[in-house]
DNA sequence: AAACCGACCGAGCGATCGCTCGGTGCCGAG
DNA sequence: CTCGGCACCGAGCGATCGCTCGGTCGGTTT
C-alpha cells in the first residue's frame, strides 16, 4: 500500500540516516518505528496488519520479528521513545529557563507546543492509542505522562505561590495548559495559515490566559 | 467478554427501556449502537470485533446485520447521532441565552461542558475513531463538527467586536475553548475529586480566560 | 387456511490476522 | 578455510476477521 521504491536494507544501530525515505520523521527513529509511525497514524494500531509494517519499512514480516518480539512491542517502544523525547525537551527547557516562574512557564509551554508540532503523528498516535497498550505497558507509560504534567503542575503551583499566577484552580489551570498544547498536534497543518512561529506567539498568549484568571 | 445474561431479544423502533442494561449511555441510544458505543471505547473501531458488538447487544451477528449493513454503518449512525444531540443540544442553549454575547459564550461552553461530561465515551469514539470513518462518511462527519465549531467562532466575534472579549486572536481562542470542553472527556472520572457542577464553575472561568487575555 | 412479513439465528464462506518454522547469504574471528 | 552469528526471507500455521446463506418462528393480512 505504501508507495516506496526498493530501499537498501541494513539496519544500523547507530544513527546513519543518509538514505531518502519516504516522508519519516524528523526525530531520528528507527526505521522500523518510523514505519510503524506512519501506518498506526493512518489506521491506528489494530487497523494497521504486521505486514503493513513490515511492508513501510522495507522489510518481510520475519524481518520485522527479527527486531521486536510483538506488534504490541513496537507499539510499546514507539511510544515511550516519543515520552522519552518530550520529557528530555522539556527539562532541558526548564533548565536553561533559571527561577522565574513566568520564565519557566513559558519555557515549558513553548517547548510542550514547538514538540507537538514538529512531531504531530507521535504525539496524536501516543495519545490515541493508551488503549491499545495492554495494562503493564500502560501503567508504564502513564506513569512517564504524570511526570510530564506534574511539572506544569509544579510550575503553576510556584506561580501562584509567588502571586504571579492569579488563577483560583492551579491544578484545573495547569491541565487544560496541557490539554491545549497537546491539542494542536490534532488540528495543525503545516499548509494552515499559521506559522509554527506564530502559532506558539498566540498560544502562549492563550496559555497566560489560563493561570492569569482575573 | 461482556458479562451480560440473556436479554430478552426485541428491537423496538420507538424507546421502550425498561430492561436493566449493563453500563449502557444515558443518551437513549439504540441497544445495537449502545452496543457498539460501550466496545469501541474500550476496543477502538479496528479492535473490536462485530462479534463482541453482537454479544453485548444480546444478538447474534445475523440478528446485527438485520439492523445494519455493515460495521462502518454502526459506526457512522453512531458518531451522527452523537453530534446530532449535541448540536442539538448547543442550539438550545443559545436559543435561550438571549442575545449579549457574555451569556451566549456561557451558554455553549456550558453545555458543551455538559455534554463531554455526561458523554464521556460518545465524545471519545467520535474524536478518535475520525480516521475510521471511510472518505465520504468522514467528510459528512466533519460537516457536523466544523459547524459545531463556527458556532463558536461566531460567538467570540461577536464579543469581540462588541469589546467584552479582548484577546487578539478570536479564532485561535474559540478552538483553545472547544478544545478545552472537548477535553474533559478524556480524562474526567466520576470517581474524581471534582464534582459536575464544580468542574463547570472552574472550566467557565477558565475558558473567560481564553476570551479575556490581557 | 394460506400467504406474507419482520426479527432473528446456526453454520460457514474467503480473507486476513499475528506470529513462527526452517531456512539463505554475508561477514569478521580463529 | 571453516565456522558462528547476524540480518533477513518464503511459506504457512491456527485463529479470527467481516459478512452471508438459508433457514425458523410468531404475528398480521387476506
Amino acid at each position: 500500500m505504501s508507495p516506496q521504491a526498493v530501499i537498501p536494507k541494513l539496519e544500523c544501530p547507530v544513527v546513519d540516516e543518509d538514505q531518502t525515505l519516504p516522508a519519516a520523521d524528523p526525530g531520528g527513529l528507527p526505521r522500523v518505528l518510523a514505519a510503524a509511525l506512519e501506518v498506526f497514524s493512518e489506521q491506528g494500531y489494530h487497523g494497521a496488519g504486521i505486514r503493513d509494517i513490515a511492508s513501510a519499512a522495507g522489510l518481510s514480516v520475519p524481518g520485522l520479528y527479527h527486531h521486536y518480539r510483538s506488534k504490541q512491542d513496537i507499539l510499546m517502544d514507539l511510544v515511550m521513545a516519543v515520552m522519552g523525547d518530550l520529557l528530555t525537551g522539556t527539562h532541558a527547557a526548564l533548565d536553561a529557563a533559571g527561577d522565574d516562574p513566568v520564565a519557566r512557564f513559558d519555557a515549558v509551554v513553548e517547548e510542550l507546543l514547538r514538540f507537538h508540532l514538529s512531531r504531530r503523528r507521535e504525539a496524536f498516535v501516543a495519545a490515541t492509542e493508551l488503549r491499545s497498550l495492554d495494562a503493564g505497558n500502560r501503567e508504564r507509560y502513564v506513569a512517564r505522562r504524570d511526570e510530564q504534567q506534574s511539572m506544569i503542575d509544579d510550575i503553576v503551583a510556584a506561580g501562584c505561590a509567588r502571586g504571579v499566577f492569579t488563577t483560583p484552580y492551579p491544578a484545573d489551570a495547569a491541565r487544560a495548559v496541557a490539554t491545549l498544547c497537546v491539542g494542536v498536534a490534532s488540528w495543525y497543518r503545516v499548509e494552515g495559515p499559521l506559522t509554527a512561529d506564530e502559532l506558539v506567539r498566540r498560544h502562549l498568549a492563550l496559555a497566560r490566559g489560563l493561570v492569569l484568571t482575573r
